[in-house]
RNA sequence: GGGCCAUUAGCUCAGCUGGUAGAGCAGCCGACUCUUAAUCGGGAGGUCGUGGGUUCGAUUCCCCCAUGGCCCA
């Protein structure tokens, strides 16, 4: 059926190259928007025609309603849609004839006068139709749209043509992008771009991808994180950085993972945590406000409200104020016996710290729906913060949470090499893939330079979209979301 | 990695207890010069995800696999 119909298009397309017209064409001039238009006259009287007030417009056929020798179709451009009138005494045999070949889908452009439709709805009388690019597959259903979810993702486009509101979600997505580069170049932050192949993966505790360079015949991943080197640029001089880009992570896909992601990071030198903390909610007020004028928006039927200031409180007593568990007065062994009354199974080799996190990560995110900054973690489960500056067994981190889920991650950075090249180190020892794990000596050599006190922050980009849009799965605000290939059958 | 669910026409979906598959939209032919989910008439379109099993007979029951979704680790 599929070909059936792709041969009977592609025959027009045929046809109209034996009339001597190009289904392909190189270029049209379009001189008004279909929103623009609509917009213009939706004040003209009905069954008012405007003969002087001619425009071309070109878009993607939608629809189409045949009424013998005249039809109405709506075209679609990247403002809206609107309405066509075709009349065969107007536009003459040879361009009805064009006319009867067009299928939905197929690109046109248009040149008329505008009139309102007895129904009120404004439309151009087509007195030149030119074909701009012919379909020969049809597009998913009108009226439903398209709903497959896997078709969806593998062919974006057709869910953009489908479903309008996808559109909406990555205008959105740029729109939020542009207004964190806007924020952050107004506090006089500087955006660089750092490697994304590593030749040692670090900043973040996650698996790499591999790849290879040939010439330099090494081994290069894919990076986790840009931290590293952000930092390296404190050490250099500039004293506010951001990099808004990729990183790879070789882990499970799922609602709110995609091995390809996008970040902020930024560091901040001669600021703590606390200035990050401020910077943080700053950033999503701003957004929220420039966006929807308002704080206030609605996730999942929840509401959240991102007015500052948040609630901020340290690991330990947000632990005590759900669970009920004072971990900062209990040892080791009440710690885990804790763990085990909740069901949480542990590592066996678990470090106090680990867990607090544990308990944490099972009992307290899911509780976190507004959004509530999670302050003073345990050491070692954070090897590039800096100590809290009256806890030895703390650094100074935090992490935003919003709906339960982690959106922002924040330290005092540690600049003391001494400090960071043993808990690289240890790091090293404890880790289960401890061969994948290298210790970055540049990086402490850098430090060893002399990097000033900073404070840095990361936002995952997509998780913010995802509340700005109200969008379910982190699929729905990455255009092209990472899928198994299908065999070369095709889709 | 484990569990649950889904996969039927280009799209959206029906299909009961096992008896060789239906609708709407799209597309095709015809009628119609203000329709908008246009309308009316006609016809066409399917390896029921793949492979195996049970059965006289499988879209339906069972198993494997593939792809996707959700949940858990």
């Amino acid at each position: 059926m599929e070909n059936e119909i792709f041969q009977e298009r592609a025959e027009k397309a045929n046809k109209l190259r034996e009339a001597g017209i190009n289904p392909y064409p190189y270029k049209y001039e379009p001189t008004g928007k279909t929103k623009e238009l609509t917009e213009k006259y939706k004040d003209l009287e009905i069954g008012k025609h405007l003969e002087e007030d001619i425009y071309a417009v070109a878009g993607r056929v939608m629809s189409l309603r045949e009424h013998g020798k005249s039809a109405f179709g709506h075209i679609k451009d990247g403002t809206g849609l609107l309405q066509l009138y075709f009349k065969m005494d107007l536009l003459g045999e040879k361009q009805w004839e064009l006319f009867k070949k067009l299928d939905i889908g197929d690109f046109i452009g248009a040149k008329g006068d505008i009139f309102k439709t007895r129904t009120g709805e404004v439309t151009l009388r087509v007195r030149e139709l030119t074909l701009l690019s012919k379909a020969l597959l049809p597009l998913p259903e009108k009226w439903h749209g398209l709903k497959d979810v896997e078709i969806r993702y593998r062919q974006r486009y057709l869910d953009m043509i489908a479903n309008p509101e996808v559109k909406d979600t990555f205008y959105t997505r740029s729109c939020i992008i542009k207004l964190i580069r806007k924020f952050l170049e107004e506090k006089h932050f500087l955006e660089v771009e750092t490697p994304m192949m590593h030749s040692i993966p670090g900043g973040a505790a996650a698996k790499p991808f591999k790849t290879f360079h040939n010439a330099l015949g090494i081994e290069l991943f894919m990076r986790i994180a840009p931290e590293l080197y952000l930092k390296r640029l404190l050490v250099g001089g500039f004293e506010r950085v951001f990099e808004i880009n990729r990183n790879f992570r070789n882990e499970g896909i799922s609602i709110k993972h995609n091995p390809e992601f996008t970040m902020l990071e930024l560091y901040q030198a001669y600021a703590d945590y606390n200035d990050m903390m401020d910077l943080t909610e700053e950033i999503f007020e701003y957004v929220a406000k420039n966006i929807f004028g308002t704080t206030k928006i609605v996730y999942q039927e929840k509401e959240i409200d991102f007015a500052r200031p948040w609630k901020r409180i340290s690991m330990a007593d947000a632990v005590k104020e759900v669970t009920g568990i004072d971990v900062a007065n209990l040892y080791f062994e009440d710690i885990k016996a804790a763990c085990a009354a909740k069901n949480i199974t542990t590592a066996p080799v678990a470090t106090k710290g680990q867990l607090i996190n544990e308990l944490f990560e099972k009992l307290v995110e899911p509780e976190l729906i507004q959004p509530t900054i999670i302050k003073d973690y345990p050491v070692e489960i954070s090897p590039l913060a800096k100590k809290k500056r009256d806890d030895d067994l703390l650094v100074e981190r935090f992490e935003v949470f919003i709906f339960g889920r982690e959106t922002a991650n924040a330290f005092s950075e540690l600049n003391d090499p001494v400090d960071q090249k043993a808990r690289f180190l240890k790091q090293v020892d404890h880790e289960k893939e401890a061969e994948l794990k290298k210790v970055d000596y540049d990086y402490i050599t850098a430090l060893e330079h002399g990097m000033p006190p900073a404070g840095g922050l990361g936002i995952g980009i997509d998780r913010m979209v995802m509340f700005f849009t109200n969008a379910p799965s982190i699929r729905d605000v990455i255009l092209f979301p990472q899928m198994r290939p299908k065999d070369e059958t095709g889709v």
